[in-house]
DNA sequence: GACAAACAATACACCAGTGTATGGATATTG
DNA sequence: CAATATCCATACACTGGTGTATTGTTTGTC
């Protein structure tokens, strides 16, 4: 379950032709993990895609689950990290959440090859316990980020939680539901504005439970 | 394309060790698929567990791919059907809106099998074109439905419309994060209440746009 | 009870994919 | 320039799946 390195690798002087590095077969298998979900990750058609034969690929990997475990481990380390870089710059609360929704919702949108891993990495998820430990991972990461925002919204940290799930799952939803037809790009700018309205809404009223 | 049926089938007296129909294959399938996507339906397994060879199957159905045809359809067909049912009972808003939302989220959770099917059927959709229109076939009759609720909501048709999609993504959402993983139950419970209690505070308040 | 239809078993050819063993090429280092 | 490690090709054995053809076995109907 834990990546094995190779000790270390003489880099070609002239890349003309360049070598293979491991991390290559993994951006090849995002395409393919992408194009068709893990159940179409051939060890066999990936070595065609990046012209070489299957020799290659068994120099790099042990087999074809030492693929699939390497790949979601990368997923989960990018998604993890990326998260790094968000912290909201400063402003008003409600632009803030906007800027929030934007990235959520259109800007992942927009970046479709990233959105049909995460797709696929889910589904891979519900039949596979250590995918689904990735995930949960990266999701509570992530509804956490939020939460850390929606502090400013309710003092109540109950209410913070599900805020925060709510928009979070609200987003996966959207991007299961809209992706790849056409007009969702207005779609989800209406769902965006919508979003910002109701979660404003729901900032401490404090009246009668 | 189209589902072709046998002429007719001259039903056994004694059900003691009974012939298998189409449609107990369909069934037989949704277990597969359920548990494994479409990419583990396979011929063989399926057979295996019904008992038979799959000389059977292959009365039966013409190929694979008519197999999985079929499958969606009756899925297709089922989804759209049981909207027929919902009806809601009269009552004010309030209560209504909290009806159908616990149709929507902790009833179909509990559903597993059910819910996993229709995750399936919508990966699968994600890279195959004629089950990506049954899904928007499906997707677009809830949201109707949903829609003749929220008019009760608000006038404006727009907002009337938006509501239903937003509400649609999330409990989508909340199946495809949510389904499987324990402590689940009360969690949808929550997101269930807060749904409520954000949609109702969407009604008109005509106020400043 | 005979005949035809419905349903299932068996056996075959075929293909796509994995994994392994082994040899060949190329670059780095001493 | 020799040796070694790195990287890839080739060839083989094996598995699991599809689809088809052919032959059984039941069951309903006349």
């Amino acid at each position: 379950m834990t990546d094995a390195k190779p000790p270390h690798r003489p880099r070609r002087k002239s890349p003309e032709k360049a070598q293979l590095t491991r991390d290559d077969w993994l951006d090849a298998a995002a395409g393919e993990v992408a194009a068709g979900g893990f159940g179409q990750l051939r060890v066999l058609t990936l070595s065609k895609k990046l012209g070489v034969t299957r020799g290659s690929f068994y120099w790099h990997f042990r087999d074809h689950e030492d693929l699939v475990v390497s790949f979601l481990n990368r997923w989960r380390d990018r998604r993890l990290h990326e998260l790094q870089y968000w912290k909201p710059q400063g402003g008003d609360v409600e632009t803030e959440l906007r800027q929030i929704l934007e990235l959520l919702l259109t800007d992942a949108s927009r970046n479709i090859r990233r959105l049909q891993v995460e797709l696929a990495v889910r589904d891979y998820a519900r039949r596979h316990d250590y995918a689904a430990d990735l995930v949960t991972e990266v999701d509570s990461a992530r509804i956490n980020q939020n939460c850390t925002l929606f502090q400013r919204l309710s003092s109540d940290p109950q209410r913070v939680k599900d805020l925060s799930l709510l928009l979070y799952v609200a987003t996966i939803g959207s991007q299961v539901v809209l992706t790849g037809k056409k007009g969702d790009e207005a779609t989800i700018r209406r769902i965006e504005d919508l979003m910002a309205r109701v979660v404003l809404g729901q900032r401490d009223e404090e009246q009668a439970e």
